[in-house]
DNA sequence: TCTGGGGTCCTAGGACCC
DNA sequence: TCTGGGGTCCTAGGACCC
């Protein structure tokens, strides 16, 4: 594989920072998102900012500030248990529309510099910068990394200009090392690493620092006695393919070893839609029938608006259900034909849901479908159907 | 005061077909 | 009677990521 020049740039505190440029006093201060969608008059309101002290629900943190970090809440975290933490500091609800509207504009002002852009999510993407890199360079005896941190430090100034917003880069040869290296030096940071630099740099990281090492992995691996990158880069790779199975065993190997050849993707086709919801109490599948059933119904109309808004069909109709203790259970079902059709979607997600036991509470309700694709020319669409639905156990 | 919502990819078994 | 492959689709669950 040629050497290339690949980055991968990441937004700071995305969402928070997006709120700091709608309340700049709030700047310095611990600030977190999180909780209930923020709604219109939540936007009018125009009081005082709650803290998480005066939270009560089941919220997550989605985004923390720099100063909220220091108080030991990062994003995942529960907002009550946050809330022990750091009571006094502030909180608001997400606003994805804003958000999303912030990812469109530092996007475009990197594509307008390169546009060789693989889409990572709202806050974060990879670009091959090696034909920009190299096309400065024909007959140059100077240095090609130096080139690229110029190349970085410009889209980063572009990113700024655009959105008022700072960013984080990483350069590297791939983009498993680049994931890597933009997380070194947050916020504001600009990391260039070349192979060379992959024992002094990378080795002394955590195995957790790898893109597709989570908490599972890393736990196994640790009673296997690794801890760091370097300790899985030299570990025995029959040991690892033996513990973790042939594909993801050497897998970790490579990882480990900086090795990573994949392709910044330009485009891709979404494979499934879906929407689902955790509900403030636990619902009783008989005594809370009625409401259940007009939540399932209502996930199965956004789902169908998502179809249609997107330009999307798909064919296989998925269920989700999470019980009072944590555990999921999924049920699928393929049709015939594909559809976009909010009632037929109801109809195929209420006989998966006649196949899941109903013996306790439910704390959340999803709706999924799958194997995608265009409406096209010769796909027989279907009569408007006035989403009647069979009776099903939520009836 | 446990643990959101939207995704992707992988595995594995069984059905079914050649 | 028993014994084969390989390929694809469907379903369920789980790890992981942002």
């Amino acid at each position: 594989m040629p050497l290339r020049f690949i980055a991968h740039l990441d937004m700071d505190a995305f969402y928070a920072s997006v709120e700091l440029l709608r309340y700049p006093q709030l700047r310095g201060k611990p600030l977190v998102i999180g909780g209930r969608r923020r709604t219109a008059a939540d936007l009018s309101r125009g009081a005082a900012i709650p803290t998480l002290r005066e939270y009560s629900g089941r919220g997550v943190i989605t985004t923390a500030t720099y100063e909220a970090r220091a108080l030991g809440v990062h994003s995942g975290m529960g907002l009550m248990k946050a809330a022990q933490l750091a009571p006094d500091a502030l909180l608001l609800p997400a606003d994805f529309d804003e958000y999303r509207r912030y990812s469109r504009m530092f996007k475009d002002a990197v594509r307008a510099v390169a546009p060789e852009i693989e889409d990572r999510g709202i806050d974060e993407i990879y670009i091959d910068l090696t034909g920009l890199v190299m096309s400065g360079f024909a007959g140059d005896t100077s240095d090609p990394w130096a080139h690229a941190r110029d190349v970085a430090a410009s889209l980063q100034r572009a990113v700024r200009e655009a959105t008022g917003l700072s960013c984080s880069i990483g350069i590297t040869p791939n983009k498993l090392l680049s994931k890597i290296a933009s997380d070194l030096q947050k916020p504001g940071g600009l990391t260039v690493l070349r192979e060379a630099d992959i024992p002094t740099r990378i080795w002394p990281l955590p195995a957790r620092k790898i893109n597709g090492i989570g908490p599972k992995a890393s736990t196994r691996l640790e009673t296997l006695g690794i801890r760091t990158i370097g300790e899985l880069a030299k570990a025995d790779r029959a040991l690892l393919v033996e513990h973790f199975g042939k594909s993801y065993g050497a897998w970790m190997f490579d990882a480990a070893h900086g090795r990573d050849e994949r392709a910044v993707v330009t485009y891709s086709e979404p494979k499934s839609i879906s929407r689902e919801t955790t509900f403030e109490d636990d619902l009783h599948p008989v005594r809370d029938r009625e409401r259940l059933s007009r939540i399932f119904t209502d996930l199965c109309v956004r789902v169908a608006d998502d179809l249609q808004r997107k330009g999307y069909v798909g064919k296989t109709i998925g269920l989700k259900l999470r019980y009072d203790n944590f555990k999921t259970i999924t049920r699928d079902r393929t049709l015939e034909a594909p559809t976009g059709d909010a009632g037929t979607i109801r109809r195929a997600a209420g006989e998966c849901l006649k196949r899941v036991p109903l013996d306790r509470r439910i704390r959340l309700l999803g709706v999924r479908i799958g194997t995608l694709s265009k409406p096209g020319a010769h796909a027989h669409r279907d009569a408007k159907s006035h989403a009647a639905h069979a009776p099903t156990l939520f009836d």
